[in-house]
DNA sequence: TTATTTTTGTATTATTCGTTACATATAATT
DNA sequence: AATTATATGTAACGAATAATACAAAAATAA
């Protein structure tokens, strides 16, 4: 059974109706987002809103981390968890092709680079969030191909950071082109080159 | 004078105006935007914005193709008149940079990246003109490429399409980091490397 | 100047926004 | 079963929203 805090039952789970409320979000940006919306989607009125998530603002810092954890995260998880690495840069790339063009909800492209990214200078605390993703994503590539490194799977010079860089940037043109409305497979077209080319010796 | 369409004076510049009210939405966003944000702004009531650009949305639209015509497009300038291909790159780059940390009016990012992506489900018309700017943007970059394949600069087998597209994609990178309140010398850091690879002759 | 047409400014429209009282219903504890 | 504490649902709050009606002002044409 579902509790809250005080370890009392609750009638809604409170990861799932977050998890709802992070799709209204992520298709509708932060304004665009109403209560009415919210709390429809999330299938609660909106006094259990309040009480459980405090207002709107804090509903939409809890639905960043519940992004960043999960649909985000998951590119991250193929990456890490492919052992060939050149693979690996493959599946990332593919992992978030797929995420940003096929959702359960409809959503389109990624929630921090098309609802977060508009909102960061207007929603407090927002900014944070968004620099702190950035940089754990540059951070989680960066130490992978480090290890790569370590083993021998790439050269000595190869520099890690500037490629996990590269690697992100690259994602940020998928979900960019996702959420304009391109389809699966002409973004998919350029993977395999990128994917070369993240990988390739320094010259 | 600044005359109407029908040959009247009028007491505003409608091109100043749409620029000032750009700026607003590639601030706030589009629901973001209040009107009361945007006459302020455009230093107008809201009865002569009506009676010129019809409505909220239809004032966004022309927004979105003012942008795409001069700021959007100063990087693409940047890249088109410098001679050297390598150079030119990397113009394109650090001029996406500038423009995109610099701005007279403090908006970070890029408006059709942070603004015109969240709305772009949600605003009849704005996702259309999304696609357009981005397969423009792309076109343009590769047509610039096919040239110098022609001239012998770029070797015979260099897959133009995919190289703009990449670059493009790069660029993204850039804006959505800027957006995030990244300073402009990080984010350069990584552009000489990018210019590179863009530019690597295939395997 | 006078008459006519268009633009501007004030003020207001109905609607929707985020948020919250308050009363009912539900579940655990005594 | 009675009591207590929490969650729910209805309904409403003031404030802000996009969009207009209407009258004053400005500018051209006669």
């Amino acid at each position: 059974m579902i509790k809250n805090k005080a370890g009392r039952p609750r009638a809604f789970d409170k990861d799932v109706a977050l998890k709802s409320a992070m799709h209204v979000f992520w298709t509708k940006g932060y304004e665009g987002a109403s209560m009415r919306d919210l709390t429809q989607a999330m299938g609660i009125n909106s006094p259990s809103l309040y009480a459980v998530f405090g207002d709107k603002r804090k509903l939409y810092l809890e639905a960043i981390n519940c992004y960043a954890s999960s649909d985000a995260c998951a590119p991250l998880v193929a990456f890490e968890t492919e052992p060939d690495i050149h693979k690996a840069v493959r599946a990332f790339l593919y992992a978030v092709v797929d995420y940003s063009t096929t959702n359960e909800s409809g959503a389109k492209g990624c929630f921090l680079s098309s609802s977060v990214s508009t909102s960061c200078g207007e929603v407090e605390g927002a900014d944070d969030l968004l620099r702190l993703a950035i940089n754990d994503t540059d951070a989680r590539l960066c130490r992978r191909f480090e290890l790569e490194r370590a083993r021998g799977e790439l050269p000595d010079s190869f520099p890690s950071m500037e490629r996990a860089k590269t690697l992100f940037d690259l994602r940020q043109g998928l979900v960019f082109r996702a959420r304009a409305g391109i389809e699966q497979a002409s973004l998919s077209e350029n993977i395999e080159f990128s994917a070369k080319m993240v990988l390739a010796a320094p010259e």
